[in-house]
Formats: C-alpha cells, sequence, structure tokens
DNA sequence: AAGCACGCCAACCGCGGCCTC
DNA sequence: GGAGGCCGCGGTTGGCGTGCT
C-alpha cells in the first residue's frame, strides 16, 4: 500500500503565496503556536498543505528570521560548517540564528560554491581542485584570517590523536572557543554506521562539539554531550 | 525597445525517520 | 513487529528580476 497523499491536491492553493494567506498563517499561529501542520491548513482557513504552510512559516514568515545580506562572517560560518557536516543545511541553519536551511542552501548554490572553485577548491570535498589526497588537514586559520580570498590551507599531515573530550576546557586552553575550526578528516575509527543525533535531544551544537555555552544555547543541560559526540566521532579536531 | 540569457530564491516534491497504535 | 501517519530534510523546479546584446 502506498503513502497516502499528504493533502488533496484538488483542493490546494499551490504557488506564490498571497498577503492575506500569510495574515492569516500568522495569526494561526501567534494564537495557537507551531505544530500540526497537516491539520492546520483547515483550522486556519488556508486552501494549502500542511508542508507549504510549515515551509512558508519557516523559511519566511518566522518573526525571528534575520533578511538581508550573508555577511564575510557568516560567509566562513557556513563553509566551516559544510564542511564539517555536508550538505546537512538544517544543521548548519541551527548555527546560524536568523537564517533557514533553504535560504542557507540556495545561498550556498548561488554565492559559495562559486567562491570556493574561484579560491581553487572543490565545494563537496573542500579539497583543491585536482589533488587526490586521502587524508588532508583542513585549516580555516588562513581563510579566516584573510578576508582577500586566498585560498584555504590544505596540507597532508600524519594522522593526529583526538583528545579526549575529558580534557577539553579543563585547564588546557580550548583550541576552538570560537569554533575557529581546525579540522582533520579522516576515516571513521571502526564500521559501525554513524546514525545521527535525533533532533528530539535538544542538544546544540556548540554544547555537542564541548564548547562553552554561547548565548543562544537552549541546552538544558550538557547530558547529551555523550550522544552527540559520537556523531562527530569520525571528525578528529587538532 | 525588444529579445534573450542568466542568476536568484521561493516553493514544490519525494523520501526517510520517528512515533503511535 | 509492522503498518500507517506525520514531520522534517535535501534536491529540484519554475517564475521573476536584471543585465546584456
Amino acid at each position: 500500500m502506498g503513502r497516502s497523499p499528504c493533502c488533496e491536491k484538488a483542493h490546494t492553493n499551490k504557488g506564490a503565496w498571497t498577503k492575506e494567506e500569510d495574515d492569516r498563517l500568522i495569526a494561526y499561529i501567534k494564537a495557537h503556536g507551531e505544530g500540526c501542520w497537516r491539520s492546520l491548513p483547515k483550522a486556519a482557513g488556508l486552501l494549502r498543505c500542511g508542508k507549504s504552510c510549515r515551509l512558508r512559516w519557516i523559511n519566511y514568515l518566522r518573526p525571528d528570521l534575520k533578511r538581508g545580506n550573508f555577511t564575510e562572517e557568516e560567509d566562513e560560518l557556513i563553509i566551516k560548517f559544510h564542511s564539517l557536516l555536508g550538505n546537512k543545511w538544517s544543521l548548519i541553519a541551527g548555527r546560524l540564528p536568523g537564517r533557514t536551511d533553504n535560504e542557507i542552501k540556495n545561498y550556498w548554490n548561488t554565492h559559495i560554491r562559486r567562491k570556493l572553485l574561484s579560491r581553487g577548491i572543490d565545494p563537496v570535498t573542500h579539497r583543491p581542485i585536482n589533488e587526490n589526497a586521502s587524508n588532508i588537514t583542513i585549516s580555516f586559520e588562513a581563510a579566516a584570517a584573510t578576508r582577500d580570498d586566498k585560498a584555504a590551507v590544505f596540507r597532508r599531515e600524519e594522522p593526529k590523536v583526538t583528545p579526549e573530550p575529558a580534557d577539553w576546557g579543563q585547564g588546557k586552553p580550548l583550541k576552538c572557543p570560537d569554533l575557529n575550526l581546525d579540522l582533520c578528516i579522516s576515516l571513521p575509527s571502526h564500521e559501525e554506521p554513524v546514525k545521527p543525533v535525533k533532533r528530539e535531544a535538544g542538544v546544540c551544537f556548540s554544547c555537542s562539539l564541548g564548547l562553552p555555552k554561547s548565548t543562544e544555547c537552549k541546552c538544558s543541560s550538557f547530558l547529551g554531550l555523550r550522544a552527540a559526540m559520537l556523531d562527530f566521532r569520525s571528525l578528529e579536531m587538532k
């Protein structure tokens, strides 16, 4: 048996949203909160499918959205997080307050991809184009320090020992307190498939990396650290 | 001024994962 | 345990705006 359609397509509007539809959606969510997207359109008097409502709210109507151009800092953050996480736009968006996954995805495809290509960097692998290294350390220090589009520094190095999480922030200064990550990408240390972190776990990226809590951090504790650490166990931090 | 090409971005689509029964 | 429902994610599409010829 196939999946039932998410909505009755014959009776739903598609395409651009009108001002009236936006107003209805905003008013409904203000009154009742987010959630129950499937039933929301009917309850709000909208001829839209729930997914469409959710997308419209998350990507456009949410009051905490930051509209406008991306800053250089945001550019570099996106590049860093993409090198860590790949096309996990929602995770990347979670680290950029006021930005949505869709916005970042679009921005990546239209701007940053080209920017990296002009630097001679493969936007998929974050390695220099035409280089087939097997174990390359990616340093963003140069890229972050120089805003004049100089290429990020890539170099071959011997594998490094990952510091024990228990050592992080205990006496030793953190190597990456401001997420100025200096990353070494290598093969996972075992063959088990890496399970993604459950979003419901509610552990932010800073906490998952064992970093000091950021101001926007809403994590209630560090209890999720262990599980989240496992998620990034294939990524070693120097 | 008109036609075309290209870039941008909002929105759609299909799939996978989680949850409930 | 598995079937069905819902939510969220990532890839893709299509319309609009802008610049170029």
